[in-house]
DNA sequence: GGTCACACCTATTTTAAGCCCTTCAAC
DNA sequence: TTGAAGGGCTTAAAATAGGTGTGAC
């Protein structure tokens, strides 16, 4: 059993995808982290829980669980949160931002279509990106929004890659040198920002 | 014990919100013994403090005609329709700033005003922006669903005592969300506490239903008001113990 | 394990009944659980499946219906059994297990108190939990995180470390290794450890072999790398335009435009050239941090609800036929 | 095996405070 | 090795509604 389950960092992405179906386990051994629910052998508890009373009277019996209950043993790994679903959303960077203004400029607040024109960025990543900037910057979404500007999908996507790409030099150059700044490296575009 | 039962006069309210209708009179009669007067003006301050600010308004209204959801989104800029994810257009106006959720069906529902009218108001804008885009529509049945309100009550709230006393209404699990999920019988709301202070009423159909509730649970939570630090804990806890050992019966 | 979703109201209420009961008790027969429990969980069950609110849901809930009855039952006994084992034991996802849970509580209108030793009288605990209440408010205080609060609040308000940190593993991990005495004597009881283990089970809670979790990161812009250079020079010149001057200067922070940047369009390039900041006018400069603060917040009169709509607030809204045009071929580009 | 009925997912808002994860800069 | 920063999830409520998965018959 154990159904399956995503491995993305990201928001689910429109489409594409098809989730292998796979990594389950992956433990099955650690000896090591056995969870050994001990409890106190014996002593009874009595909670009069507004006339539900319970009483307990445990004798000495084995421990609940013993270190090598295999039952445990299965699902050594497996916490409560091993299923929560969170996912981790790069940061945005100021360039980015600024694109991201533009393409509300250039579409209006349609995130879906929004986020195709972030290759890296879910919708779900635009919409919260959004909000988040409506409570910190409202004016920039009012601005972005009054000023249209005609979409052009080949020119964002050459825009985005640009500054994609010198966000990954950059961040290359500075842990290298320490001189950095805003530099174009020689190359322009091409590689892919962020390796 | 009713809701009310250990509240001493709860009086006033008074929204310091420019819509507030001062609802709920309530006339103050109550306790006994001397400075009542006192008291009460002290405790009206109180709650003045907490000022309630209604947040969030969730409303209907039925436009009573088909629409054509892939044309909508076509032709608005602020819309969004994604039927693979979501049968409805996302629709978004800047004044009042809100969001509607518009079905094929004509029925829409408006989210995030701060105010009934603010609520009324901008469905009717999307309305007329339906129109303009050619259909028909109308404005039929506009109806309030729910109006979501916070406030600060300014003190830090014992939750572990609030919780034992009132478990028929509560159910308190920091292991799965930090605050107390309180439910009130009457009126039916549904509030959030937190150690902070801080408090989210949920779930009304009309203003009023909050202030009332949060008119019930302020005396209440003043019962439970966490007196700073360390020291207290064992009074305060004894204290607690004592008052409410029929239900734990465990001293 | 693991039905699926499905009311499984038709079943015939007895079966899905014997069923879930059946599974109850199986539950304690793996927890060892003293034979209390099992009675009163399964009465619990019982209790609950009368109900609507639970007898319409899908079998997969009602399967954790059946562990919430156990953990329930354990908790009122004060019994160390953590929600991460328990959802461990029927693979649930956490927040399955908690909405399950959430509701059985406020259907049932039942009580469960705390998973915390602390918060018991000393009277009727066996000595054990007693050294292990020191140990544990001793950690506590030792710790001293807390920024506000009564010892008793950190036993109970953070006494769960919640979302993860309950795993089975994690339990181990922290309460033997840190501070127990017992650490490596298997016989040895430590009551202390299902329960709550004030904040320190927080930290390490070995999460990070769970199975797809993280990882990956957007990295996977592979997708279309095309080559498009010869519009490179172009397009470069059109980005410094656009955005420089577009957009509010380089992802500026925050201020509204009517107070600043005003009529300053070099004020993204200016700024980037240090030398050029002296002479920049004095509002970019010294820019104010406070701006307009009603422009903002809507009008500052209350809408009625009724105000006349101009015709020019909602054609804002409407795309031009023009741009319909556009779109349209973009979309289908796309 | 096909039909029926229905739970549940998707989506939106808004507030509260705590926990979780990743990344990166100081020690 | 830490902590901080930045983002996201969790809880409550309510209306809307098509598509999907699945037990039952």
């Amino acid at each position: 059993q154990m159904k399956e389950q995503e491995g993305k960092s990201t928001p689910d992405h429109e489409e594409e995808e098809d989730d292998e179906e796979e990594n389950g386990e992956e433990s099955q051994d650690g000896p090591l982290l056995v969870p050994r629910v001990k409890v106190a052998e014996d002593g009874s508890i009595i909670l009069d829980e507004e006339s539900l009373t319970v009483e307990v009277l445990r004798t000495k019996g084995p421990c609940v669980v013993e270190e090598n209950d295999p039952i445990f043993e299965r699902g050594s790994t497996t916490t409560y949160s091993s299923f929560r679903k969170s996912f981790y959303t790069k940061p945005w960077s100021n360039k980015e931002t600024d694109m991201f203004f533009l393409a509300i400029s250039m579409v209006g607040t349609d995130f879906s279509l929004i986020g195709r024109l972030f290759p890296h960025r879910a919708r779900a990543e635009i919409k919260n990106k959004f909000k988040r900037e409506e409570k910190a910057n409202g004016w920039r979404i009012d601005k972005a929004f009054k000023e249209k500007r005609p979409f052009d999908f080949e020119f964002f996507a050459q825009l985005l890659e640009k500054v994609l790409a010198d966000e990954g030099k950059r961040k290359q150059k500075t842990v290298k040198s320490q001189k950095p700044k805003e530099k174009k490296s020689p190359r322009p575009q091409k590689s892919k920002a962020k390796a | 014990m009713p809701l009310g039962a250990m509240t001493p006069g709860i009086p006033i309210f008074s929204p310091m919100m420019p819509y507030g209708t001062g609802l709920t009179p309530q006339p103050v009669q109550s306790t006994n013994s001397l400075s009542i007067l006192e008291e009460q003006q002290r405790q009206q301050q109180q709650q003045q403090q907490a000022a309630q600010q209604s947040t969030n308004i969730v409303s209907t209204v039925n436009l009573g005609c088909k629409l054509d959801l892939k044309t909508i989104a076509l032709r608005a800029r602020n819309a969004e329709y994604n039927p693979k994810r979501f049968a409805a257009v996302i629709m978004r106006i800047r004044e009042p700033r809100t969001t509607a959720l518009i079905f094929s069906s004509g029925k829409m529902v408006c989210t995030g005003a701060k105010s009934e009218e603010q609520s009324r108001l901008a469905a009717r804008k999307y309305a007329r922006v339906v129109q303009k885009l050619g259909f028909p529509a109308k404005f039929l049945d506009f109806k309030i669903q729910n109006m979501v309100g916070s406030c600060d009550v300014k003190f830090p709230i014992r939750l572990e005592g609030l919780v034992l006393t009132h478990q028929q209404f509560s159910s308190y699990e920091p292991e799965l969300f930090p605050g107390l999920i309180y439910r009130m019988i009457k009126p039916r709301i549904v509030l959030l506490i937190f150690v902070s202070g801080k408090v989210v009423l949920t779930g009304a159909k009309v203003r009023a239903e909050i202030y009332e509730a949060f008119e019930n649970i302020y005396p209440i939570l003043k019962g439970f008001r966490k007196t700073t630090y360390t020291a207290n804990y064992t009074a305060e806890t004894l204290h607690e113990r004592e008052r409410f050992t029929s239900l734990l019966d465990l001293t | 394990v693991a039905y699926s979703q499905s009311t499984g109201q038709k079943e015939q209420l007895s079966r899905c009944l014997q069923r879930g009961i059946r599974r109850v008790q199986d539950l304690c027969k793996v927890l060892q659980l003293p034979a209390v429990f099992e009675e009163t969980a399964v009465s619990y069950f019982q209790r609950a499946l009368q109900l609507p609110a639970f007898r319409l849901v899908s079998l997969e809930k009602k399967e954790l219906l059946g562990g919430c009855c156990v953990f329930v039952t354990c908790r009122q006994h004060n019994w160390p059994l953590t929600m991460g084992t328990i959802c461990s034991l029927l693979y649930a996802k956490q927040d399955l297990f908690a909405s399950v849970y959430l509701s059985l509580q406020k259907e049932l209108g039942l009580s469960v108190p705390a998973l915390s030793l602390a918060d018991l009288p000393t009277a009727n605990i066996p000595a054990v939990f007693l050294e292990d209440k020191e140990k544990l408010l001793a950690r506590t205080m030792a710790i001293g995180s807390v920024g506000s609060g009564s010892p008793d609040k950190d036993c109970l308000d953070k006494g769960s470390p919640g979302q993860g940190s309950l795993g089975p593993d994690s339990l181990d991990k922290d309460s033997l290794d840190k501070d127990s005495p017992d650490k490596g004597s298997p016989g040895q009881v430590s009551p202390g450890q299902g329960s709550v283990g004030p904040s320190s089970l927080d930290k390490d809670s070995p999460d990070k072999g769970s199975p797809g979790q993280g990882s990956v990161g957007p990295g996977s812009l592979d997708k279309d790398s095309s080559g498009k250079d010869s519009l490179d020079k172009d397009k470069n010149s059109l980005d410094k335009d656009s955005l420089d001057n577009g957009s509010p200067g380089q992802g500026s922070p925050s201020s509204p435009p009517g107070t600043q940047q005003q009529g300053c369009p070099w004020a993204g390039k200016g700024q980037r050239g240090g030398t050029l900041r002296p002479l920049l006018p004095p509002c970019l400069i010294h820019p104010r941090k406070r701006l307009r603060p009603s422009a903002l917040s809507a009008p500052a009169v209350a809408p009625t609800g009724d105000e006349p709509i101009l015709d020019s607030e909602i054609e804002q809204y409407l795309r031009s036929p023009e741009e319909i045009r556009a779109l349209s071929k973009a979309k289908a580009w796309l």
